[in-house]
DNA sequence: CGTGCCCTTGAGTACAATCAACGTTCGTGG
DNA sequence: CCACGAACGTTGATTGTACTCAAGGGCACG
């Protein structure tokens, strides 16, 4: 069930049997949540945190005149809201974008976890420390890159996350995701997401349809995106 | 020296005496940075964290092709690269905009925290997590707002992070940065960043110049903004 | 066999970028 | 003290990327 986030928390450290065990007894229950179903709303109180088993989620901020930004994208393994342990409430809510299914742990148990294991809360707080990261390529991308850049990019993101958790086959993988949801997360519209995703295609670089994703040319992605891995972390090291 | 630094954690927690005795004695030393200095170099190992003592840093990544994307902005008080402690190396630069002073604390010190001192441990996770609340603010800024409004909604988080640590005099307050810094920030050439504020100064709302801010119309920039404070989790709570 | 969601295309528009030049301020050295 | 240069700020003219509005097509599901 685990086996997802554990894969992904092995890709950077050494987790032990013994932590390993305390990360699965910490699972109070699973939830399903259907395709564009609540996982947490912002600014609500929480006690628990999640982890996403199977399907695709994301974080994602409102606003006044209705325009929404995804901020974050989740693949199976990730944990969509650890930073709610100490924030107590978010600034955004967990949507799931496909049908999902999350684990549940409770606050005190990962009270408990940093009272009594310090190199788990050092690999936990690492986590929340990568999703910073990740925020930041983001923020770069919104902020120098062209929309066929930062939808090159993205794809070049999810291809190394999901790899990370076995979720890909060779150069494809399922994203059950819609045109308008890759709009949001890159900061343009889905007219242009959709022009956007044509342009990748007549290259000869991507194709995206019926929420298969193939990289066609990943050479070729990567250079239109400037993209370098160096902010997903890749090397092992202890925490 | 460090007041800042703990005015910043006393507004969202407590921290004993104690605990700030733990934190003073961490301070293995005080360096000075002078304006346009680098502090931290991407993707260099690190042994150390940096407290921003006095002056205005960010964080910045440089894209091949000379642009540059600042991804947060650092006021006194800021640990400006506490992350470090866990991801061992930065995925982006640590600059100082105007001449800096920094307290130095080794990771060896704060893995020795989270050895002993499970509460400060979490306040300082809260941290992190608080930082990467202001990269998701800023993606939506990117993401969905206009240029003026992405300037605005700067403007609106300094006020406050500054006033937090008593750095503002009413609605002005010192900042040591140019047009061109300010354009990096918001994603738009210096020469927009120009014109944008100058659009500020006319609707009677902002004024900057010399290096220092004064806001006009505080409730009509935040409106213009769209700027709701909830991402700086300035309410207090036990973590 | 509709109905709704998603994707696609076309035409016109606007915000911000680019390119180029000029003004201002300030520190430095002659 | 003034000439000079560099960094920062300002302005104008033009270009282009992405947005908006509108309409139509494909497909799944009830």
């Amino acid at each position: 069930m685990l086996d997802a986030h554990l894969k992904k928390l092995r890709a950077r450290d050494d987790i032990s049997a013994a932590e390993e065990q305390a990360i699965r007894a910490g699972v109070r229950e699973v939830i399903k949540v259907p395709a564009d179903g609540l996982v947490v709303r912002a600014n609500q109180p929480l006690e628990v945190c999640t982890i996403l088993l199977s399907g695709i989620a994301a974080r994602q901020k409102d606003m006044p005149d209705g325009k929404r930004q995804i901020t974050e994208i989740h693949v199976p393994g990730d944990f969509t809201d650890l930073h709610s342990f100490t924030l107590k409430r978010l600034d955004h809510d967990v949507v799931a974008l496909s049908a999902c299914s999350f684990a549940v742990l409770p606050h005190k148990y990962l009270e408990q976890i940093t009272e009594t294991q310090p190199h788990l809360t050092r690999v936990y707080w690492f986590g929340t420390n990568m999703d910073a990261a990740i925020h930041r390529e983001w923020v770069v991308s919104l902020g120098t890159r062209s929309a066929l850049a930062r939808m090159a990019h993205l794809f070049c993101e999810l291809h190394i996350r999901l790899g990370i958790v076995d979720l890909t086959r060779g150069d494809s993988f399922d994203l059950p995701i819609t045109q308008q949801e890759l709009a949001e997360m890159i900061g343009i519209t889905p007219v242009h997401a959709n022009r956007t995703l044509q342009e990748l295609r007549k290259n000869g670089w991507l194709e995206f349809a019926g929420a298969l994703a193939t990289i066609k040319d990943l050479e070729a992605l990567k250079r239109a995106a400037e993209f370098d891995p160096a902010y997903l972390y890749l090397e092992r090291g202890r925490r």
